[in-house]
DNA sequence: AGGCTACCATACGGCAGCGTATTGACAACG
DNA sequence: CGTTGTCAATACGCTGCCGTATGGTAGCCT
């Protein structure tokens, strides 16, 4: 964390999504974040009308990045195979599961707030239509492509969501297993 | 709600879960709950504590509701057959949609929270071994069952989390083809 | 009837956080 | 070298909530 004199827009905006990741929505408030910033509210207010505006910023943040760049990153490593672009994902579940943090706060957010649910599923719809489109290129057909898309996209939250422990196997081996499956032949 | 003159503990315990339901681990205040009750916190002091306390208990009947009755219930209706108990569970899923909300908070709750995270373990690990028998006993080998247990429990929580639109088709559609799919051989 | 118990109201002190207003510091620029 | 624009400190009032303390009331028990 820069120890410079002056604290940019974006800078609250970071400061704030990683609050929201490790605190939960509660934890995005002006003064603690001053003070982790090392500065005091009367930076926040000149960058920032209120609180709820360097949430929008940060949800506005979350919906670039999040459709984005991860798809991206995928894409990139693929090659235009549609397996390996699952399997890369998958092979992205770590350096992502701390972005989920921040995800899932969002999306307890959007179960009681109309406008952040709206940002979620054009969020969603990018998502489900790049796997769809994934699933599609393996030969599947429509309805099938769709339910493996919901399988695989819930899995993702579900991987962090659920804290089972499966018995003597990992975690690891399970979503492994789960992506075999996900993968195989309609 | 009623207006007897006397509040016991249960109520608030009911009244709590509401508002975890309704409005998020920050909606879990005292005062505003006592306002809901129609009382005022001399009652809830009475009872408890601490707001700790109250979380506590919450997160108690939660525990004990979220492994016993459901799978009770499922069960009831399945006479054994591993088929139908998982229909069964889908069937009943819009009734737990309204508990998946509260379970929600607790898990983006559970996200930072050592102790919570203890209970989710246990509450998942039951729910877990009670898909994975169902899976095993439609003849699945041990690994497949734990791939195939998993994906149904992450889409259960996907299901209230994604908000993607699927184009043309319903949600309720994607969900019976997933399950449909979920459901075939090895 | 008197009193005990269980439950609730009222009133209080305290704190954390929001937003505002005012002033200050410093850099860039003309 | 002064002016302007950008960012920050300080100080303030206000609200919502926690927890405590204390006193009140209604029903049961004897």
């Amino acid at each position: 964390m820069a120890t410079s004199p002056r604290r940019s827009r974006d800078d609250w905006i970071r400061a704030a999504t990683v609050a929201l990741r490790d605190g939960g929505v509660d934890a995005l408030r002006v003064e603690p974040l001053a003070v982790a910033l090392g500065v005091t509210k009367g930076s926040f207010y000149w960058h920032f009308a209120s609180r709820d505006a360097l949430l929008e910023a940060v949800l506005d943040t979350w919906e670039e990045v999040g459709t984005g760049a991860i798809i991206v990153a995928v894409d990139a490593e693929a090659e235009d195979d549609p397996e390996r672009s699952l399997r890369a994902l998958w092979r992205r579940t770590h350096e992502l599961s701390s972005e989920m943090r921040a995800e899932l706060a969002i999306r307890d957010l959007a179960q009681r707030d109309e406008a952040v649910r709206d940002r979620v599923r054009r969020v969603d719809d990018r998502r489900m239509a790049y796997l769809r489109r994934q699933y599609r290129r393996l030969g599947l057909p429509a309805g099938l492509a769709e339910a493996r898309a919901m399988l695989t996209y819930s899995l993702l939250f579900g991987n962090v969501l659920v804290e089972a422990t499966h018995g003597r196997t990992s975690r690891a081996r399970v979503l492994q297993r789960a992506i075999d499956d996900l993968l195989r032949p309609a």
